[in-house]
RNA sequence: CGGGGAGUGGCGCAGCCUGGUAGCGCAUCUGUUUUGGGAACAGAGGGUCGCAGGUUCGAAUCCUGUCUCCCCGACCA
């Protein structure tokens, strides 16, 4: 293994958290901006966020929402509505309190004491508030429910520590804001997007997930309950990859989101909110990147297939781009994963090799290269960015007919599709313990495994109020956190490991980002 | 927000302690020779050292403040 030549200086396993900035910035996804905790996503990092946003729509408009746009700016009044929901964000908001800039005695601006705003804006963290605000208006009746919206948007959360993709100061996200008529179908709405997050997750991001019900502690800030997908990256820590809210009637009280029922009462809506965000890049990344780059699942690549000509400055060229362009088109031609395959004749000047390590670090499933050699027995040289190296460490280059290169193409990229979440899946399933029977036991196997813990499936008595917090401390002294209750697991046969009491449902504890 | 580290051509760094107006590697550009696992050689262009003050005849270097990034912690829908 040690003769391969690698893409990248770093590898997972000398230093995690190093390679991953490595495969941000050597894949071409995102760099810092100079502002703190933001940053700018490059053309390769945004293709991938307009292919995820792409899928998502369509199963979000498949369930019957339409998209909407809301305001950057909330009424510091209109966000205070809600008491846990301004506990839990106001110390991380960014504010606006003046609208014009002066020149001061220095000849530098300032903000213009003359333009102070009478009342401040907040920048959305989120948009529940702003979102209830119009509600109130477009309910009245119980015909106008249940109301379906959504919206693509960016928001600030001014937080400590960021890294890129995983927690920045201003991130992209879809919010999801729904009104229903009773808790159950609310509750119900909140679970289908659950469910629509589960399958983006897996069938478009090749993420596996693990669909399951937050404890109380983690809720969102004025939600009566918040259930979340959770991914388990390499490193064995999990990733909050999608949340999805039953917020009650908490937003239609503090927002007076009320409808007239068929027996003209007044009743107050049952509300929910859901969201993905631009972390799910961060996810694709600590679930498929390797010691060689990013490998971007076929679905959201931006290029699936990329043809590298190898270019010589020389007349002959032109009969070789001609060969490439007929590939090409022929590639184009076919369709893979419901989609036309998206190809490029990567025609920019250079070397063919030195190209190709460029695309390998970014993850193009399938690089092809052309040479004269090919060209003339009507062939083409590809590698699979799956299987980058033979077991001799020497890269995987293989060598097919041009035509039967565009009549298997569209099978190639559902193959690797399907590969990298059946790599991801089998990754996770062996990296989950059970059986761990006590606390004890738990310490133990935690304190023994610090280079790859992985995720522990537990089962607990559910605890509540005081005796959770003093379930979380327990668990904070390891560094871990709970992260959901899975929807489908086994039925519980025992005590609770942390009170001993007999156990109601089973739990996952991870270390998290 | 607490502790630690760092900001010097596009990238990675040296120089700083012992002030005297910048240097290396990669990348870039041009030319030549090459070419199927990331080309070689030659030449060239590009920075006033994060930003703002201060000390000094003189500051990348010393002092103060500030911004940004990285690591650890706290926080984190």
């Amino acid at each position: 293994m040690s003769n391969i030549r690698h893409a990248l200086s770093v590898k997972r396993e000398d230093d995690f958290a190093a390679w991953y900035q490595a495969v941000v910035s050597e894949a071409d996804l995102a760099e810092e901006s100079g502002v703190r905790g933001c940053m700018v996503i490059k053309p390769w990092g945004y293709g991938i966020w307009e292919r995820i946003q792409r899928l998502m729509d369509d199963r979000i408009k498949a369930t019957g929402h339409e998209n909407c746009y809301f305001p950057i700016f909330i009424p510091l009044s209109n966000f205070e509505r809600e008491a846990d929901h301004v506990e839990g964000f106001a110390k991380e908001m960014a504010v606006v309190t003046h609208h014009r800039l002066i020149a001061d005695n220095d000849g530098k601006l300032i903000p213009d004491p003359e333009a102070k705003l009478e009342e401040p804006l907040v920048v959305r963290p989120t948009s529940e508030t702003i979102i209830g605000d119009a509600m109130s208006r477009w309910v009245q009746s119980w015909r106008d429910l249940p109301l379906l919206t959504n919206q693509w948007a960016n928001v600030v959360r001014w937080e400590m520590r960021t890294r890129m993709f995983l927690r920045t100061s201003e991130f992209l996200w879809q919010e999801g804001h729904t009104a229903h008529a009773d808790a159950a179908e609310a509750k119900e709405h909140t679970k289908r997007m659950l469910e629509v997050y589960r399958a983006c997750a897996e069938d478009d991001l090749a993420m596996p997930v693990i669909a399951g019900e937050k404890p109380e502690n983690e809720r969102f800030p004025g939600a009566v309950e918040t259930w979340s997908i959770e991914a388990m990256m390499q490193d064995g820590k999990a990733l909050q990859a999608g949340t999805s809210h039953y917020l009650g009637t908490n937003f239609a009280e503090a927002s007076n989101i009320r409808y007239q029922d068929k027996d003209g009462g007044q009743q107050l809506c049952h509300t929910t909110s859901w969201g993905v965000s631009t972390r799910l890049i961060g996810g694709v990344i600590m679930t498929h990147g390797d010691d060689d780059g990013l490998r971007v699942p076929p679905a959201i690549a931006p290029w699936q297939v990329v043809i590298l000509p190898m270019l010589r400055d020389k007349p002959e060229d032109e009969a070789l781009l001609a060969y490439c362009e007929e590939l090409r088109a022929g590639i184009a031609g076919k369709s893979a994963l419901g989609e036309k395959v998206r190809v490029l004749l990567d025609k920019k000047p250079g070397k063919a090799a030195a190209k190709r390590w460029d695309w390998v670090r970014k993850g193009a499933p399938v690089i092809i290269e052309v040479g004269g050699r090919d060209m003339d027995n009507g062939c083409v040289s590809w590698i699979r960015r799956n299987e980058l190296h033979r077991p001799d460490g020497k890269l995987n280059s293989l060598v097919t007919s041009r035509d039967s290169m565009i009549d298997g193409i569209a099978a190639e990229l559902e193959r690797t599709q399907n590969e990298l979440f059946k790599e991801a899946e089998d990754r996770r399933e062996a990296n989950i313990t059970r059986g761990i029977g006590s606390m004890d036991a738990l310490t133990a196997f935690y304190t023994e495994n610090t280079k790859f813990p992985g995720w522990v499936e537990v089962q607990w008595s559910k605890p509540t109020g005081d005796a959770l917090e003093k379930v979380v401390e327990q668990l904070k002294a390891l560094k871990l956190t709970i992260r959901n209750v899975p929807v489908d697991a086994d039925p519980v046969d025992g005590n609770c490991i942390f009170t001993g009491e007999p156990a109601v449902e089973r739990i996952f504890v991870a270390k998290a980002y």
